[in-house]
DNA sequence: TATGATCACTAAATCGAATTAGTGCAACGG
DNA sequence: CCGTTGCACTAATTCGATTTAGTGATCATA
């Protein structure tokens, strides 16, 4: 328990050197001449005595921790983040730093606390993509840097709208989360669908919000069958949607895809659960991630643009 | 870009006087006396200046940050650790602490080295729980501190099968997913199941582990029927394998609740969009991410135990 | 044989805040 | 009028690693 933490300095004592050279040693600094013999000495007693730098006083040193920071609001979870997320943490982890996540909360003070506890190398925020608006960049290192992923976002619709023209639909409605917490992404996808149907010569696109009700939900694609009944597809959000309007149309007795064809955003693998099988547009959201975290580590970003979606075709679309 | 960071020096220089002064009168010092004119003369260089102190020196000094790090094996997710999560982040708000998550990776060496680059104030090491045993307690502040959440699990295990006997079901089976990552959790969730068999004389659970493949998924439970004729209810591991589960009965034809029940855990909202509505058992995993992190600060944990499970009853069971 | 270059290291300052041990001054008691 | 106490501060050290500016010693060159 009292037992204190081993320093550099013990090390140095123990090796007969001082703690200039034992910081030399250990971090192969290269301008610095030091026998072989010494370094053997030296690396023997760090080894031994269990010596670990101390982050802390490292960090204080060189200005700030070799953490990143990844800020994501409350309840926002799917295939797509956790795949940037581990793109992000791997592609950090090869440069010597840690991934770390922070989901907010309204009883912290904001970002700028978390940020001030932390001091982190960099701060990669997309909590704005989701909520309000990209929060003031007022303090230190905090990025909206998403790697290119909401740009490449259009393209993966675009290929999702692609597939619904390529079977023959003309006109299509946009199925949307109800929950505020996607809203602002919501938007975002919805603009991009309206420029990929002017693209591809489809109808002004239908907006089809699905609510959390399952009764609720069923009334809202009655709705939208008696309004719209020109429309035979619909490009959903992500999967949940997708397979939320896959329960609701199941409970109007609308057979899929002969009457509404759907198709999904993400491909989680239980959407093969679904009856029918949901088809939907996979996404290497991993790649974002990489080329985040070499954004906000200044590094060069990979020449090559990450790889386009691909359809992944089962039974609903 | 350029500018200097305000140091606690600064801000004493602009107010005439040393960085002492600054930091009893900023910290609240009680046990010094500092006229309250030179108080305000500091805080108001301290506002002027944008003061914010450096977290990284702060943490030198007190040997440790203020950051609680919880980590978690890699795809790990779900709702009832969210809610665990979420607990223990605004328990820790309130004592000025910051959770952060990190997200197990194989290209990081450990969660070991995470920490020394942290030098977190406490750490709340969950990825034993869902895969290998506990790790080695060898460096620092690491704990497998759940909040009391796996012996929670035992009686809330219990209500979910007492939900079925009540309903007359004699006979059950325990659905368990397929990934591995969720085998060590799965295999405790069992034990709990047997335990809770014995206690509402029901005779042992069949266990039925769900592929994440549809076909092999039906005929796992074709396999069941047959094997055991008398099972007339499914207690599943969560809500994500009970509907599943539920796709693979709609595939064959079964009905449900009829012909065989089924009965989630942890009660995610979507749930109400199988066909049958799922039936679930509520937890308040919040509750003891609360606890986890009093344990953790060494605080004294509420003394009275979380909530017990209720059952959300819809459709399926 | 003096000059300087190279080698193998060390002393001391630094990062920014917290804290212990004072210091000078005024008021008060005996 | 001297000693003590209380007040309002300050100087200096500490936390642990990094880094700049040296310091002797050895070896080579002119």
């Amino acid at each position: 328990m009292g037992t204190r933490r081993v320093t550099m300095r013990d090390v140095a004592e123990a090796s007969g050197v001082s703690p200039a050279t034992v910081s030399f040693v250990l971090n192969d600094v290269t301008e610095q001449h030091i026998l072989p013999a010494t370094q053997e000495r030296v690396r023997a007693a760090a080894r031994e005595l269990g010596y670990v730098p101390h982050a802390i006083a490292k960090a204080l040193r060189e200005g700030s921790s070799r953490i990143v920071l990844l800020a994501l609001p409350q309840g926002i979870r799917g295939p797509g983040l956790d795949a940037y997320t581990r793109g992000l943490d791997d592609e950090l982890a090869r440069h010597g730093h840690v991934l770390l996540v922070r989901h907010g909360s309204p009883l912290h003070g904001g970002l700028e606390s978390v940020v001030a506890s932390v001091a982190p190398r960099a701060v990669i925020d997309l909590s704005g993509l989701y909520q309000h608006e990209a929060a003031d960049a007022a303090a230190g290192p905090v990025t909206t840097n998403d790697g290119g992923w909401v740009d490449g976002l259009a393209a993966h619709t675009l290929v999702q709208l692609l597939h619904l023209v390529r079977a023959g639909h003309a006109s299509v409605a946009v199925a949307l989360p109800e929950d505020p917490g996607w809203a602002r992404l919501a938007a975002v996808r919805l603009g991009f669908a309206r420029q990929a149907s002017v693209r591809l010569g489809l109808a002004e696109p239908v907006v089809l919000t699905v609510p959390r009700d399952k009764a609720a939900a069923i009334q809202a694609v009655r709705d939208l069958r008696r309004d719209h009944p020109g429309v035979s597809a619909v490009a959903a959000f992500d999967d949940a949607v997708a397979m939320q309007l896959l329960a609701a149309l199941h409970g109007l007795g609308v057979t899929v895809p002969d009457e509404l064809a759907v198709i999904g955003f993400d491909a989680v693998e239980y959407g093969s659960f679904a009856t029918p099988a949901l088809t939907s547009v996979h996404i290497d959201a991993g790649a974002y991630g990489q080329r985040a975290a070499r954004t906000v580590l200044g590094l060069e970003p990979p020449a090559d643009p990450p790889a386009g979606a691909t359809v992944v075709v089962r039974e609903s679309a």
